[in-house]
RNA sequence: GUGGUCGUAGCUCAGCUGGUAGAGCACCUCGUUGUGGUCGAGGAUGUCGCGGGUUCGAGCCCCGUCGAUCACCCCA
């Protein structure tokens, strides 16, 4: 019998890594609850109807099947698949509990999601997304598209992660340019110029006088809106001197700026605004947002999301909502197999406390009760070897201290610089960095 | 889902035109018989991803499969 080897997309991390990980996500839960955020879980499953709504994602998602169903069994809308995002179940959410829930609603949620593609680094089949989502009844406000690109960069400041730069779009405004240019399809203009930065711009002028019956000029014109990206409001002015002219530009020009003046303010360097930011998901009706790692564009983008009017609704209320998703994942499996991220230890012990022989494990273990009963992780030494074996357990592990009872009292010793010191183990404390494992980067 | 490349010890890799496996690091023991890391000596380790085929003989050739990776697709 060989070695299970790992599935493939299925990423499973070590225990030092998954530290990492879970500091991380501890980092955006607070930072999610800060801005006043609930959190929701949602079921891993929904209905296929309510997963195929938007019609082409369909092939992505995973069905789930019981064993004993029969072949005859019908597997159509009243099937089972697994989500593959968050937003989507928090649409079906906010429908069941509508009558349950305060208005504007706001809640984070971070849970993994499961696709069916084909794996790639930065592209899992199961991964993790911390989504936060703002709802509200009828209307929603254009200040929460500004507020949650605040979240988003307020929970992302503060990680020891490379450089990110969140680079936002309007589908309003792009939609609104087309339409005063002239080209019919706006939708299918989208997706063309979406594809820019991997087919380059002969081809996406080809497609677009091929399939939306755009003149040379006018895919000229679109590919001259795309290329605009700026740092600050500056955007707008260029886009004016396109000469173009439509209410819907007006209005998408105007919630852009709003969005890129009160990031740029708020987390300098972080947001550009970029006219052919598109986004594939066809829900978004407004601002569109994606986060990409500086130098590590080819992952793809880490974060992304955007405003839309219509995910849910039951014929007689609609709840537009604006949110974004951080791809956990995406973010940390990268970096932490390449190395780049790293804990400062695989364990949460932070003293081992030494065995001299069995008989003294029962006094060992209330001294390290004693240490807990405060709050320091600590755990007792597996068995009574040499010290030098007890030592080296802590140091294969991480653990920086190792507390010796003999003649002299209990000792800690610091493994790493070798000090040993005489303590009282009930006023003792670690320096605060040695407490907890901490995250570190590499060089 | 389609196509390309790759898969040898825990890790990084070597292995000639097919002749039944090797290095470095890590690991274990001892020197140092109850305070680790250095140094020295010694030791263990593989159904060569898995299954099948060709051959007197396969790590090496062929087919399949699984995994990794890249491109397409799509997206966090």
């Amino acid at each position: 019998m060989s070695r299970p080897q790992p599935l493939s997309g299925f990423p499973e991390l070590l225990p030092r890594q998954r530290i990492v990980e879970q500091q991380v996500v501890d980092h955006l839960r607070r930072a999610f609850e800060l801005h006043g955020f609930a959190n929701l879980q949602t079921r891993a499953v929904e209905p296929m109807d309510q997963l195929l709504r938007k019609g082409e994602t369909s092939k992505e998602v995973y069905v789930l099947r019981r064993l004993q169903a029969e072949d005859t069994e019908p597997a159509g809308d009243d099937a089972l698949g697994l989500h593959f995002d968050l937003t989507v179940p928090f649409a079906r959410y906010v429908l069941e509990n509508a009558g349950k829930l305060n208005f504007p609603f706001r809640r984070y949620q971070i849970q993994p999601v499961w696709r069916g593609e084909r794996p790639q680094s930065g592209r899992y089949r199961e991964f993790w997304q911390a989504d936060i989502d703002i709802v509200d009844l009828g209307e929603l406000p254009a200040h929460y598209e500004v507020e949650v690109a605040l979240v988003v960069a307020d929970a992302l400041r503060g990680l020891p992660l490379p450089k990110l730069r969140m680079h936002v779009n309007n589908r309003k405004l792009s939609q609104g340019f087309y339409q005063g240019l002239g080209i019919r399809d706006t939708e299918e203009a989208l997706r063309i110029i979406d594809k820019l930065d991997k087919i380059g711009h002969d081809a996406v002028a080809k497609l677009l006088i091929d399939t939306v019956d755009a003149t040379p000029e006018q895919a000229e014109a679109c590919l001259k809106l795309a290329s605009i990206s700026t740092a600050d409001t500056s955007f707008v002015e260029q886009i004016r001197a396109l000469g173009v002219t439509d209410p819907l530009l007006d209005e998408g020009l105007d919630e852009l700026a709003a969005v890129v003046a009160a990031v740029a303010a708020e987390a300098p360097g972080f947001v550009v605004a970029d006219m052919k930011i598109a986004r594939g998901l066809d829900y978004y009706t407004g601002t569109v947002y994606e986060v990409f790692i500086e130098g590590q564009e080819h992952l793809g983008s880490v974060c992304s999301g955007g405003r839309y009017d219509k995910l849910a609704s039951d014929g007689k209320h609609t709840y537009p909502g604006v949110g974004l998703s951080i791809g956990v994942s995406r973010l940390l499996v990268p970096l932490l197999q390449s190395g780049a991220l790293d804990a400062t230890r695989e364990v949460p012990t932070c003293v081992l406390v030494a065995l001299a022989n069995e008989d003294e494990r029962p006094a060992a273990n209330a001294l390290a009760q004693r240490l807990r009963g405060r709050g320091i992780p600590t755990q007792v030494s597996p068995s009574a070897a040499k010290f030098g074996k007890q030592i080296k357990f802590a140091d294969k592990r991480g653990i920086p201290f190792v507390l010796f009872t003999n003649d002299e009292g209990t000792q800690i010793k610091d493994i790493r610089s070798g000090d040993q010191t005489t303590v009282d183990v009930d006023a003792w404390n670690p320096p605060a960095e040695d407490l907890h494992p901490t995250i570190v980067t590499a060089e």
